[in-house]
DNA sequence: GCGTCTTTCTCCTCGGACAGGACAAAGTGC
DNA sequence: GCACTTTGTCCTGTCCGAGGAGAAAGACGC
């Protein structure tokens, strides 16, 4: 199939096709309530969408006490892919122009194979999703990867967990590869956006979103919009002093919150607990799997294990103290916490909560949701899909 | 005299105002370069400027090779009044529409005498500026508070250091007063406009303002503009923790960072010392003065004083380390240290450069100034006048 | 079934905005 | 004095968009 790569040809155009995308199918009628064109102009722009191919009609309307409006709709053979690489595993999800998901895939992997080796597996996995017949092809592609971005270019800089990216062209090869648009950003800030757009962030302006892997890291929205920052490192908090002269980090310094708390810090303090005999619970784990993770914690500590509980109980007022500081900072009107050890539920949250409404100024914190993403492994995805349906659908 | 009250008719307007307010008198001509414009559309929005006072014309400019053109200014006649209430001391300057300051009062003054008794004093420092001939009038003006603000009605919400300002309408009861328009902001990001507008923050887009004061507070900039946070609160760094477990706060928390470090803290930590016998230096100047200040130990510190230089030292290690956190979280292009403890100068930046170079990852430290500001007690003020003109040089 | 009312869509016209060319005015430089 | 450059003004053609008129299509009451 060929692939549409037209663009809207101005902000009107933008808007009616954001609007569509974000509100589904609609008539001309309820399209014209929401947008401040006479109705001429308007059936003016809306045929020059369906002359592109992005718009298609889509049937009549319900009345609303008249004659029946038409209604049109995105192209619903336009596909959007989103990627979400983690550092041990990657995700690959099939979405429609209205950004829902309609194929979705999931693999263990090890980020630190490269680039190349990476790659291979998201174009397989993209042409799982082909094969499926979920698309024909990809009118754009958002890819999120566990470190800093030039967002821009699309290229890694200087990631530490990524060993081999750093510098590498990823936006340049897969739109080679994916014959499409492609653009790449750190994988905090599209689970922001996939938050903002289809989950608990809808309509908030400024929130953080703390996401807890294998490493820490915090999408930060700012009047709507992703703030990465000078150099794109922008949210980069598993590296914030959580506790002064504390453990030894792979950064160089100490007292890191990703040396005290995160995927990687848990499974190995639960690995030492169980050794040491803290708790029969992970020790038989250890002894049935050979190794632990933040998943087994999550078990232990769903049944009962009081070392297991202590572990996310201090993890979370670890991440409580780093997170108020950024309260006190940023002011957000929302804290979304997701990842992969958003396993460990309320038990994480309540110590975190207790913790940021201990330490950050009442006035901040009043009216403060935090909360757990409601997305969770689909968050990135759709952030992905999110980012570059809004590049898509922007102005030429 | 009868104040200008008119306001730009459109974008293209506003844009020439902000042209005319950064860069001076300019021809039209030159102008023209700048804006994307035709040179009747440019000659048409140029007129309805002069028309409405907002812009005079201002002699012939020197020819660039052949017919002279006909160069413009803003009415040298505006005023804009720009006050930056602090805990201890008020500043009150007039400008004229290019921001540059005309006269400057500048007179100590304790804010929690509340919010009537200090506006007197503001009226009378306003009326003192008149009487000396800089102002006839005001045509704006721009108050910066040390407190939060919420932006939109220009009421302080719930601040600290200002028992008696809650709730009270600034704004509103200023605009009274002076008869123009007004606009409240908290005083850190009234400093960063200023740092903006004529210091040393011109043309970088996102970036930390930290003033050291009585209390501390830190403007942020994002993207160009000023972030204040869902309630206003933006930027309250003060009661970060920097000390787990430390000294304790006004705010019922310990180890908060205006704790350990501020003009207050820094003054009571001197007196101690100087108590305790451990500076001659500074045992001298209580003695002499019945009291110490910020401006004490700068000046013992200056002579050499170890005890003042740890001091300080101590307090730009603790600052650093809550900044170090913030840079790594924001990633911005440009840290600016300012308030009133800039007098200790170098000694104090030294300590805390070394720790955020230290504590914060590479990719967000690489490339990032730390610097003091350029402007010293005129950049709260520049920053009043700043704010007033944004909202008076855009559409209405 | 019929007439009336409502809603939607298309067509048309009118007015305004603006770009760009032509031209006049005002200089420079040889 | 002449050729060339820059600037400002005027004018015209074009494009855009608002809004009215009216047709199309349906709801609803009788």
């Amino acid at each position: 199939m060929r692939r549409m790569t037209a663009r809207p040809g101005n902000a009107h155009q933008a808007r009616l096709l954001r609007l569509l995308r974000d509100g589904g199918p609609n008539s001309r009628a309820r399209l014209g309530d929401r947008v401040e064109l006479s109705r001429s102009k308007l059936a003016v722009e809306i045929d020059r969408l369906l002359e592109t191919g992005l718009v298609v009609a889509d049937g009549l309307a319900a009345s609303r006490g008249g004659r029946r409006s038409h209604n049109v709709r995105l192209n619903p053979r336009l596909r959007f892919l989103g990627v979400d690489i983690g550092a041990t595993s990657v995700d690959v999800a099939v979405t429609n122009a209205e950004l829902e998901i309609l194929g979705h895939l999931n693999e263990p992997m090890d980020v630190r194979e490269g680039p190349v080796a990476v790659f291979e597996r998201v174009l397989s996995l993209a042409a799982k999703l082909r094969a499926a017949g979920w698309a024909e092809g990809f009118d754009g592609a958002g890819i999120g990867v566990p470190g800093p971005v030039r967002f821009p270019e699309g290229v890694p800089v200087a990631p530490p967990i990524m060993p081999g990216w750093d510098g590498f062209p990823v936006r340049e090869a897969l739109s080679q590869e994916l014959g499409c648009p492609v653009l790449v950003d750190n994988d905090v800030n599209l689970m922001a956006l996939g938050e903002q757009h289809a989950g608990v962030a809808r309509s908030v302006a400024d929130f953080l979103c703390v996401k807890i892997g294998t490493g820490i890291g915090c999408g930060i929205v700012v009047g709507g919009r992703v703030h990465r920052g000078t150099t794109g490192s922008a949210g980069d908090i598993g590296h914030i002093q959580a506790v002064p002269e504390g453990r030894p980090c792979a950064c160089g310094n100490r007292g890191c919150l990703e040396a005290h708390f995160s995927g990687a810090a848990l499974a190995r303090d639960a690995e030492e607990a169980a050794r040491q005999g803290l708790s029969g619970e992970l020790a038989a784990r250890l002894e049935a799997n050979g190794t632990l993770s933040a998943v087994d914690v999550a078990a232990a500590a769903a049944a009962g294990d009081a070392t297991s509980l202590d572990l996310i109980r201090e993890g979370g007022t670890r991440t409580g103290q780093v997170i108020a500081g950024l309260v006190s900072f940023f002011n957000p009107g929302l804290v979304v916490i997701g990842g992969g050890v958003t396993g460990l539920g309320h038990t994480l949250l309540a110590a975190l909560r207790t913790q940021v409404y201990r330490q950050s100024l009442p006035l901040a914190t009043g009216n403060l949701p935090i909360v757990l993403g409601e997305l969770g492994p689909t968050a990135g995805v759709i952030g992905g899909a999110r980012l570059i349906s809004d590049h898509l659908f922007s102005p030429a």
